[in-house]
RNA sequence: UCCUCGAUAGCUCAACGGUAGAGCAACCGGCUGUUAACCGGUAGGUUGUAGGUUCGAAUCCUACUCGGGGAGCCA
């Protein structure tokens, strides 16, 4: 079917003249009078919706259009006029309409503002909503912005796997991947489940990060990047954690961690520019509807250097306003998310990078400093979001990553590939791992993770 | 998992120990170059579930379920 998308139809309405054009949609809402209606239709393909304008006479089923309920599926042919006396800048006549699909009356979305709670239990109809047409167009373009991004700068895409045998990757609850017959599982001579009879000769998980099989990879191309999706068991129950994200964890050799906090700023800052200029409509929407600061706080994102502060320097800023806090400040303990906001929405009321925190409440694999207490970490924290980023240099030297393994108890053999990077032309690298529905919150405003993933997966709930 | 707040018509809410209401949506009718259209009318409820207190419970108490917010864990 030849078709015009509204999209292009917004883009250059002065290019059709009288010739007839076809367009699809939704109904959005229908004014229906007994002479002449107007409907406005909606395709997905921009924000904003087209009015078409009906009248008794000229076209076949007028009764049959008039009476359609909002929700339903049309397909319109008609010639469009320039209205620029109007509330919109051009309609469409109709001369022929067809119903690709009726709705009913008890279409459970309204022409009317619903709460983002209501609409989480229609997950199959809410992307036909302004706010989850908007968000997923944001996206989408978020995801393709961050590609283009990598690529612009030799990054090579890498796949790394989703399920993994390596149940010691340390980053939280992991869901297993198995085969065996849950209702009759094998058991070894102590009576525990036996992994060996397994899909894949012993117990395996979901991946709750790529870094790992990242620094394989890094190691030989210098430059890659991972985005793909991520799983974990946490039964956590706050508006920022899913069970399933997507994250991006770029990976690069021959860097350090001032390469890498320069890495993520550029990401960052090339990805909202890439929206502000691409998703007007969209912005200037959750501006309006979600989040009135929001335009104007990435606008003087784009501009404006993140800023960056030790770990230590954060605890001494910190404990000047111990007051502030229910739990203290203290050199050793890990920063509580009420510090976190307080130093990146009080102090600095930008994005913030902290670095350098003690090796202590850190992961293994982050590379020691000089000092001998910290390591070469970052968490770049964000307004309204809070932890955007995580991410290190990764520790090269195989003696010292030997060394901290002991320390934490970790078997080495169950590392003997990521130990023998370090054997066969270990390099300076270091990476992040950037959640990308906490980037969609960050961009969109929207407070709540189950509501910028399309069918959201949290404690309790896979309706969809 | 812990703390806290909440659950009343399809949706958003009111009624706060004494006959469950409104706006929007729906349905019927009218009207209109309308634009969250408008005007008139109709219908719509075992007040989340199960117990308890009371002459009487949407309202007070207990448990459970679901949802919001906060904390922990993190991206």
């Amino acid at each position: 079917m030849e078709r015009v998308e509204l999209k292009e139809l917004f883009a250059a309405p002065g290019v059709y003249g009288q010739e007839p054009i076809t367009v699809c949609g939704w109904v959005r809402t229908l004014r229906s009078g007994k002479n002449i209606s107007f409907i406005e239709i909606n395709d997905g393909s921009c924000f904003k919706n087209l009015q078409v304008i009906l009248e008794d006479g000229k076209v076949a089923n007028y009764d049959e259009i008039a009476r359609q309920n909002v929700g339903a599926a049309l397909v319109i042919t008609g010639s469009l006029q320039l209205t620029p006396e109007a509330k919109q800048p051009f309609e469409l006549h109709a001369r022929q309409i067809a119903v690709e699909g009726a709705s009913a009356p008890d279409y459970p979305l309204q022409k009317k503002r619903h709460t983002l709670e209501y609409l989480r239990t229609i997950q199959h109809l809410r992307p036909r909503a302004n706010t989850f047409g908007a968000l997923f167009r944001v996206r989408s373009l978020a995801a393709y912005a961050i590609h283009q991004f990598f690529h612009e700068r030799g990054f090579l895409y890498v796949h790394t796997p989703i399920i993994t045998a390596s149940d010691c990757e340390g980053a939280g609850e992991m869901f297993r991947v198995t085969t065996l017959d849950l209702e009759n599982l094998p058991k070894d001579q102590q009576g525990k489940v036996d992994g060996s009879e397994d899909f894949f000769g012993k117990p395996a998980y979901l991946t709750v990060s790529g870094q790992l099989n990242g620094e394989c990879m890094a190691l030989a191309f210098s430059k890659i990047y991972t985005f793909g999706p991520t799983f974990r068991a946490e039964n956590s129950n706050t508006p920022r954690h899913a069970a399933e994200f997507w994250m991006i964890e770029p990976e690069f050799a021959f860097a350090d961690l001032t390469d890498d906090m320069a890495l993520a700023e550029d990401m960052i800052r090339y990805v909202l520019s890439y929206i502000l200029k691409h998703c007007p409509d969209e912005i200037q929407f959750f501006n309006q509807f979600v989040d009135n600061t929001l335009l104007e706080r990435l606008e003087r994102i784009v501009g404006a250097e993140f800023a960056r502060i030790t770990y230590t320097e954060a605890v001494a800023i910190l404990e000047q306003h111990q007051d502030r806090f229910t739990y203290p400040v203290s050199w050793g303990a890990d920063l509580q998310t009420e510090h976190e906001r307080y130093l990146t929405e009080v102090v600095f009321e930008k994005p913030v990078f902290v670095t350098d925190y003690p090796k202590d409440i850190k992961a293994f694999y982050m590379r020691l400093n000089d000092d001998g207490k910290t390591v070469a970490a970052m968490d770049l924290l964000v307004p309204g979001v809070g932890e955007i980023i995580g991410g290190s240099q990764r520790e090269e030297r195989l003696e010292v990553l030997a060394g901290r393994m002991q320390e934490l108890d970790l078997c080495e053999e169950d590392y003997w590939w990521y130990l023998d990077l370090r054997r066969f032309g270990g390099a300076r690298h270091a990476g992040f791992g950037l959640g990308f529905e906490r980037l969609i919150m960050y961009i969109t405003g929207m407070a709540n993770i189950r509501d910028v993933l399309p069918f959201p997966r949290t404690t309790g709930t896979a309706e969809f």
